[in-house]
DNA sequence: TAGATTGTTAATCGATTAACAATC
DNA sequence: TAGATTGTTAATCGATTAACAATC
């Protein structure tokens, strides 16, 4: 051994969960068309992944199937639903109001996962006491007055990205468990909580490299 | 051998390119704080990857570093742009000029990696005729009229899920080799067409799964 | 020279695929 | 019963880590 360095060693099943989050995606349309039943086989042609991983997978957390039959659409729907969090409500509050977060909180895809926006912050007077969709948009500046994690289980940043990391301090200084963000760099996590990153460079990078 | 279904084999590299984006993102970041050189296992720091997968992954491509020295930032930096595609320019065509649109051309993302939207079409009367940020929007009705593959790289398909297919299959009719959409469904890829996605439900499941 | 850090090979680990008995 | 498809185990494949000689 060379090393001792001590890391939170990234959950081990995230492959799989992001794998049933496609399948759920796919379920959600075949309910949505009617389909009752779906075979490994099947899934394994509109989603890419082969029908022994999609098996595996599922067996992971369960038996949700029928040798020789297949998989019940609503059924599994509701299963993975389940396993992935989604049969709970989640309440989210938005950091940043600018125009990403009033494309995010106008999204289908907020409400199919039951998560309810709660909260708005911005620091700029150009948001303050106006309001999204209802939901009045709050001075950044009271943010620990009136951010109480008690009522808040996750944030989704969209702040300028140099005002990413100590909005991210800030939130773990409240208690908020979990957040979302966008901006084209790393941060340093605060214990306990999970953070992730969406970052569109790296999905361009992805892109160009396999055209050039 | 139970199947011979074939499958355009999900490009290798995509762990690595993933990988090197990320340092990339990094490089820029410590160009710009003005330091010279950086080792493998600082990398390893920041990134949360260890030294020998850094080392293994840039090694994949090259010769970058100084042994005993470490790598120079500026010049590892120059390497991995150029190994990503990014060291020359891409024009973009924005399809759908809502509010994620505007969000996108003002990224510095887009800048930075020398990407540059060239044309804009949306199918809202709203939008026909206006312009963002000069470049002016065209109706998706002409889309085939005035839109030259020859003149663009790559799409951004920012239209509502319902109309990403068919507009996926448009494009590919034109002649355009890449795209990037961020509807939360599967999409049949045309031939010869590199279809990425970028699924923020996805992401929020990874999220919720961990805090449940 | 001594210390540091790369490039690279060998060892390990984990994830995917193939295969098949179980069972509808 | 014959055909289909699951759940699961064994085999394979690929990716990561450890280790170290090379070299600044």
């Amino acid at each position: 051994m060379t090393r001792k360095i001590i890391r939170p060693k990234t959950n081990k099943k995230n492959l799989i969960i992001r794998r049933l989050s496609l399948y759920l995606r796919t379920l959600d349309h075949l309910k949505k068309k009617g389909v009752e039943v779906i075979s490994s086989s099947h899934l394994e042609k509109i989603e890419g992944i082969t029908q022994s991983l999609v098996r595996r997978d599922l067996a992971e957390f369960g038996t949700f199937g029928v040798r020789g039959v297949g998989y019940n659409v609503p059924l599994l729907r509701e299963h993975i639903s389940q396993i992935l969090g989604f049969d709970q409500n989640w309440r989210v509050v938005l950091i940043g109001a600018g125009g990403f977060s009033s494309v995010l909180i106008h999204s289908e895809s907020f409400q199919k996962r039951n998560l309810k926006i709660v909260q708005i912050f911005d620091k700029s007077s150009d948001y303050i006491g106006k309001s999204i969709e209802g939901i009045p948009i709050q001075d950044m500046a009271q943010l620990e007055q009136e951010l109480d994690s008690r009522h808040v289980d996750l944030a989704i940043i969209a702040v300028p990205p140099p005002e990413v990391q100590h909005t991210i301090n800030r939130l773990g200084h409240i208690g908020i468990r979990g957040a979302l963000y966008f901006a084209s760099r790393p941060v340093d996590v605060p214990e306990n909580m999970v953070v992730l990153n969406m970052d569109i460079t790296v999905e361009l990078a992805v892109l160009t490299y396999q055209l050039r």
